[in-house]
RNA sequence: GGAGAGGUGGCCGAGUCGGUCGAAGGCAGCCGCCUGCUAAGCGGUUGUGGGGGUAACACCCCACCCAGGGUUCGAAUCCCUGCCUCUCCGCCA
């Protein structure tokens, strides 16, 4: 969420920003509506402070037995003026808010500007896309020769974008959500494990909400949302609190499953793991200085890199450009793998820097040692990684010629094997 | 699921029959003073948001005692609803 009165000072900045992204929102309701809650807040002001100064009046001629009637008669129609006031006032802060909760984030000034996704911005590459003297398979074909996974079984279960996970596939999920932890604990991130299932005003102080309703599975009763990403748990973590400066930067990190409606995908990876209802994910969710989030967006992308790295998977490194940033974010880096099968890079981690977008609308605030008064934090998060299209990568990077497929060094540990099939 | 208790400032905790209660007192914190050091002691100070105001401070006003409504000239104090916490019984991973 944008600041109220930035918007209302700096209308042609918003506009600009909404231009990026291809958008455009008419201000003017907006502006109206802040001017009479403004006047209004001026009104209802000296309205209570007459108020209180008569009650007190009114108090001292009581105790002193003298005739407060008139006094009382007359704070009636104030009384009365006040209430209106207040049921206006209600009304319009209500009405600023919705507007302001529809409003996406001001892209950061070093976001290419750019219409969609084709516009996006390779920043950097690691590793050599490997080459195979024969045709490599899919994963879902290797997962399926190799008894791992098993798709018809999944969606007879739950239906169409489930999958099940079996023997060393399952182990694979298992030993990858490991791996992912201790590689970002051992980096200073605290573990946690958070709720899956959210309340309202976590997925409205994150952004997905009121926005993207529709993408969310929603239980009805009590109204819960299970999360599309951890991010929405971590970062509610500190909803509504001050954070001392001292205690920066708060970094966390946790595994959840997500989940996703995918409304809007039809035909879109209609096979294999790569876009899933449920997936595996482990994220990395960060509270920052404001000076810091920059720095610190940069590290957290590293962070999510290094294990890539260590898996040993080609990825490049692209910057989304204004037209593809997400809702709440001021900049994003995406980390796309190599995927052999589909001979392409996709799309494996989203890092982000929100600055204080979503601090605005969670009530994050801090603290600066020795200072008066409170400001925004600045908040941000990363996959690292998901977990499923790892192992996606895994499969379709590794994969020998007879099918079998070798478990990078890093994970040995973890699996217990060198070798699938 | 059944029965009860409660939600006050960073923490503990007081608020009588509604009337200077933003809220006593204690702790913690900060600034001084004092004392060889430490400990103790003395004085002062310490919330958040908003609207004005200022070059910037200062300063003024309003709101906030879980949340949202209501009663009243006036509510932390009374009423309603919701949320949360705790205790007991039952059930259960």
């Amino acid at each position: 969420m944008l600041d109220a009165r930035f918007v209302r000072e700096n209308p042609e900045k918003v506009k600009a920003a909404l231009q990026k992204r291809n958008m455009e929102m008419d201000l003017a309701p907006f502006m109206a509506v802040e001017e009479g809650r403004l006047s209004n807040i001026r009104q209802l002001d000296e309205l209570r402070e007459q108020r209180n100064k008569v009650s007190e009046e009114i108090s001292r001629l009581k105790k002193q037995r003298q005739d407060a009637a008139g006094l009382i008669e007359e704070m009636k129609g104030v009384s009365a003026r006040i209430k209106e006031l207040e049921e206006e006032q209600r009304e319009a802060e209500r009405k600023a808010r919705e507007f302001l909760l529809a409003v996406p984030n001001v892209p950061h000034a070093s976001v290419p500007v750019g219409k969609d996704e084709t516009e996006n911005v390779e920043i950097r590459r690691w590793g050599e896309p490997r080459q195979f003297d024969f045709a490599p398979l899919n994963h879902w074909d290797l997962g399926e020769m190799h008894g791992i996974m098993d798709f018809e079984r999944a969606s007879k279960i739950a239906g169409a974008r489930f999958s099940l996970m079996k023997g060393a596939g399952a182990g694979l999920e298992r030993a990858l959500m490991n791996f992912m932890l201790d590689l970002n604990t051992s980096k200073g991130y605290t573990e946690v494990f958070p709720p899956i299932l959210v309340n309202r005003d976590s997925m409205t102080g994150t952004g997905q909400i009121p926005k993207f309703e529709g993408e969310y599975f929603r239980i009805a009763d009590p109204e819960l949302y299970l999360i599309p990403t951890a991010e929405v748990p971590v970062t509610n973590i500190h909803r509504q609190e001050i954070l001392e400066e001292e205690r920066l930067p708060i970094r966390y990190t946790a595994y959840t499953p997500c989940f996703r409606r995918e409304a809007g995908s039809y035909g879109k990876d209609t096979r294999g793991l790569i876009r899933q209802h449920q997936f595996n994910k482990v994220e990395l969710v960060k509270f920052v200085r404001p000076e810091d989030s920059y720095d610190e967006l940069e590290k957290l992308t590293g962070d999510a890199e290094d294990i890539l790295r260590r898996l040993g998977l080609p990825y490049r490194v692209i910057v989304l450009c204004t037209g593809d940033l997400g809702f709440s974010s001021a900049k994003t880096y995406d980390l796309e793998v190599w995927l052999p099968g589909q001979g392409r890079y996709r799309e494996i981690s989203s890092c982000s820097n929100f600055e204080d977008f979503q601090a605005r609308r969670a009530d994050i605030r801090i603290r600066r040692t020795g200072k008066k008064g409170t400001e925004l934090a600045h908040t941000l998060n990363g996959s690292a990684l998901a977990i499923g299209r790892t192992v996606v990568a895994i499969l379709e990077n590794y994969q020998q010629k007879d099918g079998g497929i070798v478990i990078p060094d890093a994970l040995r540990p973890y699996m217990g094997i060198e070798k699938i099939g």
